[in-house]
DNA sequence: ATTATCTATAGATCTATAGATAATGC
DNA sequence: ATTATCTATAGATCTATAGATAATGC
């Protein structure tokens, strides 16, 4: 089994490697930069990941789908019955991994890779955190609690609405990432509108 | 005035450069697909961009951020006065456009290239894009319309929203973007929760 | 002997420059 | 003469490989 050789050096490249991806996609993120951060040289990396950046970029990937699957889904078993309580605590569990950039994944890093792996990864994204989102809102909608037309965009809007926290929060914001989760959230389940 | 070269092949060229970069962001996109898109060669894009793939991408960005202010300020005005229909008038010109990844924008392509260019792209699209779905906001709150804790938050949110549509809509959705703002806009406006 | 690094370097790709060429408009 | 391309090539950067070195665990 070559897949096992574990370790402290392997465990922090596959750290690094990820925050660096997660940040700022593939193509931006040079071997140089995951080396430089980690104080080792480029070609010990070779070390590790043999077959070079891409099978780096995809165990990186499938590691972090991994972590998010079971990170939501224990997130959603913990939170209740309640569906806006599950979602407050996937939005929670969101906000406390590296921030995902769905768009840029499917538009930017996957087109500049192999397209078997790629197509692999665009389906790990969506089990491991589309599906599990989507299946809160079904579930909501079944129970005659919420009326939400179509729960796959939904499930990809709310994924996508978290992720911009990141951004705005570094840009202008000062309130805290959580504070502004369920900001965004309670603002979203119940509208902008003032009712009166 | 050493910009006024205009002519037939800039603007093709500039269209083109604004689409790939768009898309898959500055680092992905190499003068070799922007030359082989126009069926050029990449020496000669240094004939209208002496000083390279920056400056280019510096003259799109701008470019772009012109015309989503201009169409956005168009949107908002034709739209009347209801911040809902102008609210609903934004995101069909957004639409309608190249999507924005204002994520990938300021974590990968601003932080690749100089920092004072850097500064001023970020200003940019901040004042073109958001700074006007912002003051919808504002003003639905002022007249009673609406119940909006941070506008701009939340105008940051539905910039990244409509975006996300375009994945979505690439790879599972059957409908119509307009379809997709629309429902998006409406549930995000009157709440995901079922009232009676 | 295995593990994890290193140095040195090859090879590929990407950005950029110099100077030639061809077409168009005076 | 100006405009917009080209060919040829330099120089920088990036990915990858070969083989040496050092530390650790038998």
């Amino acid at each position: 089994m070559p897949e096992e050789k574990s370790g402290y050096g392997l465990e922090r490249l596959l750290h690094v490697a990820e925050t660096l991806f997660m940040e700022r996609g593939y193509s931006a993120v040079k071997l140089r930069h995951i080396a430089q951060e980690l104080g080792i040289k480029e070609s010990s990396i070779y070390y590790h990941f043999p077959q070079g950046k891409e099978s780096l970029f995809i165990a990186v990937m499938n590691r972090n789908f991994a972590r998010h699957h079971a990170g939501i889904k224990q997130a959603i078993g913990d939170a209740g019955e309640d569906w806006v309580a599950q979602l407050r605590a996937v939005g929670h569990w969101l906000i406390s991994q590296p921030p995902i950039d769905v768009m840029r994944m499917s538009k930017s890093d996957l087109p500049s890779i192999d397209s078997v792996a790629s197509f692999e990864l665009e389906e790990g994204i969506y089990e491991a955190v589309n599906a599990p989102i989507r299946q809160i809102l079904e579930r909501a909608n079944l129970q005659g609690k919420a009326n939400i037309p179509d729960c796959d965009l939904v499930a990809g809007i709310f994924v996508g609405m978290v992720s911009s926290i990141d951004v705005i929060k570094g840009a202008w914001n000062p309130k805290s990432k959580m504070e502004m989760v369920d900001i965004l959230i309670d603002t979203w389940v119940n509208g902008l509108v003032l009712r009166r």
